[in-house]
Parts: C-alpha cells; sequence; structure tokens
DNA sequence: GAGCACTGC
C-alpha cells in the first residue's frame, strides 16, 4: 500500500477503509463461462432459451462512440484498426472467424421457417452485422429491403458503413443508412440500417411497411419509445400481410401477397417477453466475444457512494497493474466535486508513482473538453474516467480494465396530470441489474478486467431487472398525434407494455387544448398539420399559430433552439460568472461565415454543435412549412409580441402567474413552480410566464422562460371556450 | 441558485 496514500487526512479519518480482500466480495463464476471465447457456437441452440449467467458482463453493450469511428460490435473496432494494418486477417476470414459464422446455416434455416425470431446476442457475437448480409445472400429477404434498426443514429452510420465494405460496395448502393439530416441509400438500397424513429416516421407515410421484406429491430430490450411503438405496428403488419396459414402443405400463400419477417435483437433478460408477445416466436442464442469481468461487490452497504469511488480508485491505483479506470456516477454536479477531490489527493502522491490524469464526460460538456479521453494514456500514467450513463451505451472509452460502479443513475420521468400538463422528474436513483452488467461489461472491452460494484451483492439481487420501457415514462402526446394519423390510437393499439391511464388521459387532453383532436377524440386538420413537423406538439402548435401572427421567421429560429438535443448555453461552473455575464448581458449576433462559428461560440459560452444542430432543424421545419403551404418568411422585426403569443398558443398550458411571496403558480394545475435559476428572468419578479418545460429535482423548476402579458392569458382563455 | 442519456422523411 503506498504511504502517501495512508498519510492522506482522508484516510487517516476513515477506520472503516479496508483492504480489498475483506471489502470486496468476489462475484465471481461469470469468468469461467466466458474463458474460451471462440468456443462459442455450439451457444446457437435453435429451440429454447438458454439463461446467461446469473451476473456478468453477458448484457450486450451499445456500440459507437462520440467521435464515430467505433464500431457496433467489438469486431467493428478491430475492423476500423485493420483498414490501417496489413497484420489483420483478410476481410472474409475475419467475417468467419466471428461467433456466429459457425451456426450461420442452422441460423438461416430457421429465419426461413419462421415468422418472428428472437435473436439472443451477447456482446460482440456479430449478430448486428452479419444476420442482414445472410438474409441477403440466401435469399430470403426476396427482392424487398432488410431494415435494420438502432436506438442511436451513430450505431446506424457506422454500421452501415461497416457491412459495406464488407460486402464490397459503395456506402449508399446495395448497403445504405438513413438517420434524420443525413441518409446514403438509394433504389438499389437492400439493407438500410435506420434509426427506430426513422422508421415509425416512415409507418406515416407506409403504414404496411410494404417495402421491406424483412424489419430486424436492434437493441430491443433498450425498449426505447420509438422501438416499442414499431414492435407494436410490427405485429399489427404481420397479420395484414403475411397469409394465414391454413393447413399444412396448403399454406403456399397467395401470389400477390409481400410477408415480412421479423427478427428481434436483443439482451439476455428481456428475451422471453419478446417471445410472448409474438405468439411462438422462435428464441435463438448465440454466444458472445468478450474478454472476462472480475465482479467484486462491497461487503457492506455504502452511504456515500462519491467517497466510497474514491476510497475505491486510490485502492486501485495502489494495488493494481496500469489499465485505466472509469466511475459511473449519475450527475455532473457528483463528477465535478470528485474530480477535485481525487485531484487534490492524486496530487500528494509520491514522485515515482504513476500520475493520475483526470477525464470527466457528462453530456453537457463543452465540446472538445472530452477529447483527451480518447486519446491514449500517457506513459506512466492512469486514467481516471469519471462519467454519467454516457459511458454506459453511448460512448466507448479504450483502454479501461477498471470500473468503479457506484450504482447510481438519474433517470428523467414525466409524471403526468389529470389536467393535461404535468413535468418532468430528474431524480438520482438505483440502477437495474442489465445496466449494472452493462456497466462491468465496460471493463472487458479489450482484455480480462475488474469491477468494483459500491454496492451488496444482496442489494444487486434486489435491483430491478431492466428499466422501466421509456413509453411507461415519458410524455405522449406526440406519438399518440402520430398514431391518430395512421389511424391508430394508444388505447387499441397492442404495446409490449401498455402506459398508465392518466398518461394517456393527459396526452389526450392537451391535444384536445391545443385543438389537435376534436372531442370525439379525432384528429382534426390542425393536427394534421401538427403531426408533419418532427416536434413536440407544443411547438408544432406554436408554428402553425405564428401564421396568424406573421411571425412565422422567427417562431422558427426560437422552436429549432429550443427543440436542439443539447443545450445551446455551455455549462462551465468554473467559469460561471463569466458564463452568466455573457448570457445576461451580451448581444448575440451571429457571425456570417460558418468558418468563424467556432470561435465566436467558445467567446459566448455557446454550444457550437447545437447551434448547427438547430440549424438543421430549422432547415427541417422549414421545407415542412413550404409542404405545407405556410410562408416560412413572414416576419415581425423587433417587435416582441407576436413571437410570444404565438408560443402561447403552444404553451397555453405551461403559464404561470406571480404570488405575492415571490413564487409562480400555474394558471391551470395548482403546482408552484420556481424559475429556473440559469433563466435570466430568474429574480426579476415578472408577474406572468411562459414556459417550456418544468423539471422536479429537489423543486419544480421552470425553464425555457419568457414573460407574457396578463391581458394575453385572458385572450387565451377565451379562445379556449370558443373551440 | 442548478443541468442522466437518446431521438424525429
Amino acid at each position: 500500500m503506498s504511504v502517501a496514500v495512508k498519510k492522506s487526512p482522508l484516510f487517516n479519518n476513515r477506520k472503516s477503509f479496508k483492504h480489498p480482500k475483506s471489502t470486496w466480495m468476489d462475484a465471481g463464476d461469470d469468468d469461467r463461462k466466458r474463458k474460451t471465447p471462440l468456443k462459442v457456437n455450439a451457444g446457437l441452440l435453435s429451440n429454447g432459451y438458454h439463461k446467461s449467467p446469473s451476473d456478468g458482463p453477458s448484457l450486450k453493450r451499445a456500440r459507437k462512440s462520440i467521435n464515430g469511428h467505433a464500431g457496433s460490435e467489438g469486431e467493428g473496432r478491430r475492423f476500423s484498426v485493420s483498414l490501417a494494418s496489413t497484420k489483420q486477417l483478410p476481410l472474409q476470414e475475419q467475417r468467419s472467424k466471428l461467433p456466429i459464422a459457425k451456426g450461420k446455416d442452422a441460423l438461416i434455416q430457421e429465419f426461413r421457417e419462421n415468422e418472428v425470431t428472437v435473436l439472443l446476442g451477447e456482446t460482440g457475437s456479430g449478430k448486428t452485422t452479419q444476420v442482414p448480409q445472410y438474409l441477403l445472400e440466401s435469399g430470403i429477404a426476396r427482392d424487398g429491403m432488410i431494415a435494420v434498426t438502432q436506438p442511436r443514429k451513430v450505431a446506424a452510420t457506422s454500421l452501415a458503413t461497416r457491412v459495406a465494405v464488407e460486402q464490397n460496395v459503395t456506402l449508399g448502393s446495395s448497403v445504405g443508412y438513413s438517420v434524420r439530416f443525413d441518409e446514403r441509400s438509394s433504389s438499389e438500397t437492400r439493407i438500410k440500417y435506420m434509426t427506430d424513429g426513422m422508421i415509425v416516421r416512415e409507418l406515416m407515410s407506409d403504414p404496411l411497411l410494404s417495402k421491406y421484406s424483412v424489419v430486424i429491430v436492434d437493441e430491443a430490450h433498450e425498449r426505447s419509445l420509438r422501438t416499442d411503438l414499431l414492435i407494436a405496428n410490427l405485429k399489427t403488419i404481420l397479420r395484414q400481410r403475411n397469409t394465414p396459414q391454413d393447413v399444412k402443405g396448403k399454406g403456399k400463400g397467395r401470389a400477390d401477397t409481400n410477408p415480412l419477417k421479423i427478427i428481434v435483437m436483443s439482451a439476455t433478460l428481456d428475451a422471453e417477453k419478446f417471445g410472448r408477445f409474438f405468439s411462438g416466436a422462435k428464441i435463438i442464442y448465440v454466444q458472445g466475444r468478450q474478454h472476462p469481468v472480475k465482479i467484486y461487490h462491497s461487503s457492506q452497504g455504502q452511504v456515500d457512494y462519491a467517497d466510497a469511488a474514491m476510497r475505491t480508485f486510490f485502492q486501485i491505483h495502489t494495488e493494481y497493474p496500469p489499465g485505466d479506470v472509469l466511475i459511473f456516477l449519475p450527475g455532473q454536479e457528483d463528477i465535478e466535486s470528485l474530480e477535485k477531490t481525487i485531484q487534490i489527493y492524486a496530487n500528494q502522491l509520491p514522485q515515482d508513482r504513476m500520475s493520475v490524469l483526470m477525464c470527466p464526460m457528462y453530456a453537457s460538456q463543452a465540446p472538445g473538453q472530452n477529447s483527451k479521453v480518447f486519446r491514449p494514456t500517457p506513459p506512466n500514467t492512469r486514467k481516471c474516467i469519471l462519467a454519467t450513463n454516457i459511458a454506459e451505451t453511448s460512448i466507448t472509452i479504450p483502454g479501461v480494465k477498471f470500473v468503479i460502479d457506484t450504482g447510481k443513475c438519474k433517470e428523467k420521468r414525466y409524471l403526468a396530470r389529470n389536467t393535461g400538463g404535468g413535468f418532468d422528474t430528474l431524480l438520482t436513483r438505483d440502477i437495474t441489474q442489465s445496466s449494472a452488467m452493462q456497466r462491468a461489461g465496460r471493463a472487458g472491452r479489450e482484455g480480462a478486467g475488474y469491477c468494483f460494484r459500491l454496492y451488496t451483492e444482496d442489494a444487486f439481487k434486489t435491483m430491478a431487472l431492466s428499466s422501466e420501457p421509456e413509453i411507461m415514462r415519458c410524455s405522449l402526446s406526440s406519438s399518440l398525434l402520430q398514431l391518430k394519423c395512421i389511424g391508430q390510437d394508444l388505447e387499441t393499439l397492442e404495446l409490449m407494455d401498455q402506459p398508465a391511464d392518466e398518461s394517456m388521459k393527459s396526452s389526450l387532453i392537451l391535444l384536445f387544448f391545443l385543438g389537435a383532436l376534436n372531442q370525439k377524440k379525432e384528429i382534426t386538420s390542425i393536427g394534421r398539420q401538427m403531426a408533419a413537423f418532427p416536434l413536440e406538439p407544443i411547438f408544432s402548435r406554436a408554428i402553425i399559430a405564428s401564421k396568424e401572427y406573421g411571425c412565422t421567421h422567427e417562431v422558427l429560429d426560437i422552436v429549432s433552439i429550443l427543440s436542439a438535443s443539447s443545450k445551446i448555453f455551455v455549462e462551465s461552473s468554473e467559469q460561471r460568472d463569466a458564463v452568466s455575464e455573457a448570457r445576461h448581458t451580451r448581444k448575440l449576433t451571429s457571425p456570417r461565415a460558418r468558418a468563424d462559428c467556432k470561435d465566436w461560440c467558445r467567446r459566448h459560452f455557446l454550444n457550437e454543435r447545437a447551434l448547427l444542430e438547430a440549424n438543421d432543424i430549422r432547415e427541417q421545419l422549414r421545407q415542412t412549412c413550404q409542404r405545407l403551404g405556410i410562408d416560412h418568411q413572414t416576419s415581425c422585426g423587433d417587435k416582441e409580441d407576436p413571437v410570444i403569443h404565438s408560443l402561447g398558443h403552444g404553451l397555453a398550458m405551461n403559464l404561470a402567474l406571480l404570488q405575492p411571496d415571490g413564487s409562480y403558480k400555474q394558471t391551470i394545475g395548482q403546482a408552484i413552480v420556481k424559475i429556473h435559476p440559469s433563466s435570466t428572468l430568474c429574480d426579476k419578479k415578472t408577474p406572468a410566464i411562459i414556459y417550456d418545460e418544468l423539471v422536479y429535482t429537489n423543486q419544480i423548476y421552470a425553464r425555457g422562460v419568457s414573460r407574457i402579458s396578463k391581458s394575453f392569458i385572458m385572450t387565451l382563455g377565451m379562445l379556449k371556450q370558443e373551440s
């Protein structure tokens, strides 16, 4: 043990600090089953469901990195390396060495015989890249297209890139992709990787998905809102497109039918549920290829997970061989404070020790801040990566050998109110078992690794198996409106999990309030126009209202920025005052040339990527306006009222009035809300406000706040009575 | 006085 560490005040104070041998319980047995990575194909069972080991990094990890070059599966990364290295195996040989390859013929046979197949594949099995190629090469796809859906854009694009190379074709010819703002596909395209949101959008113009002969739903276990909507629709489409097999031998099907095959790819935990949903679907298990990860559990519960994480880090640093450490924490606040603490103690280490390189990682970080995490670790240094869930599925960090898992994450959950409103909560909670496995798996990417869980094995066992499907915990108004467009309804559509009545009711009320649905719950012409925009209904309604107020130009600007995925304002605790000054007082006039944008953004603490995304969104909205015959150029100049009033039509349920005590009370619903401290209107005592969202953390905060006149609120009330 | 992660022809 390092003398320096023992000397540090923290450890002197902490009698509870224990040597790893006694602190950590060896969870153990998951290693043995994975010792021989290539001996996998016996694992391809055409019948029944192989239970994966009860613990261990067996879940499929997500794929892709923020800088875009990590492939979807482990072999994807290796592949991108092989382009530059002659020492690598030839391409086809690489393909044939994938775990899934030896089961190829049996797999193809199963796909041929079954309408629906559930494929359980562990990390590194190669299923996402190989199965579409098998389907194409074996003729199962006939002359239709094969769609492979992904929850994330980078996954879709990098998978397509890789499969195009394996097929030796140009990307966009027979292998392509389609994600928002970016499409590489043509009339030739046979295998199309796409985001689940994209194919759900396609449903609106082609409710039977008749272009596709096979739809592969990948990462189905993540249960994203759009994956769930897709799966529900696929079941309906199956009934409509596939001729029922009457009697054996007679079930040839009509010549004019265009039957659909469905392959659901999932990690192990939820497999049976998918199988049950598509009654009688075949479940097939494919073993993966992942290095063993030794998992330790804490012998007792930890009260202070940040402190425990720090002590564990130094245990690793002083007692284990080189290799980077990845610490999972719930949020930015924890990351920033732990970064400081670890740095202080790391500075006290003796000179001859390995030094520590801190790498914080979270989504709202200034762009470029996190680039050092992807650079090779300097000699005689250990990276300490402090990350949110961003490192669990979205970003793959090379070189990680040790994972410290606090067992906590932040979860966004929508609380619907019967009034039609509702608000988001963002609270720290325990992670799920599948999340814990995913985190542990992050230590086994490049070699054997270790995972230290700051919770007991019993605590692990009492965790939920997997997180609640997104459809159960988000606002449904946008999805409901989309479904209404194709004559469907959340109440009648057969979903894997049905959202709460209150949540559906609240969406109905909101859509009614916005004029998108009438009293009979039928879609109105306003509703159809709203659904054409890839926006939350509150924003599409504002665009439609802007026609009347003559300010579509301005409203498009605002809505684009509000619906960009990350906030355009950069957050930095160290330069908080400068950021605040920039936000409150500077006039932000954009530079003409895009080339200046990066520097201009940095000087004004703006997130360049978010601004560019907003720009893309704006262009898309402009095209939608054009299609709908809304003149996107009408402008109100410098006048504020038309803009606020347009937004007011969309945000009519998001109004609050100043109370004598300085708080705000909603005009609909009774909640007391506070203006979020990041708002320029905080402490300004504006009599009436309008906001774009409510978030409950330790209080209910209104974010995206604007001033609005009380007299206009009265007008809105009148309008409501008229409709 | 404060910000988990994704996504949309």
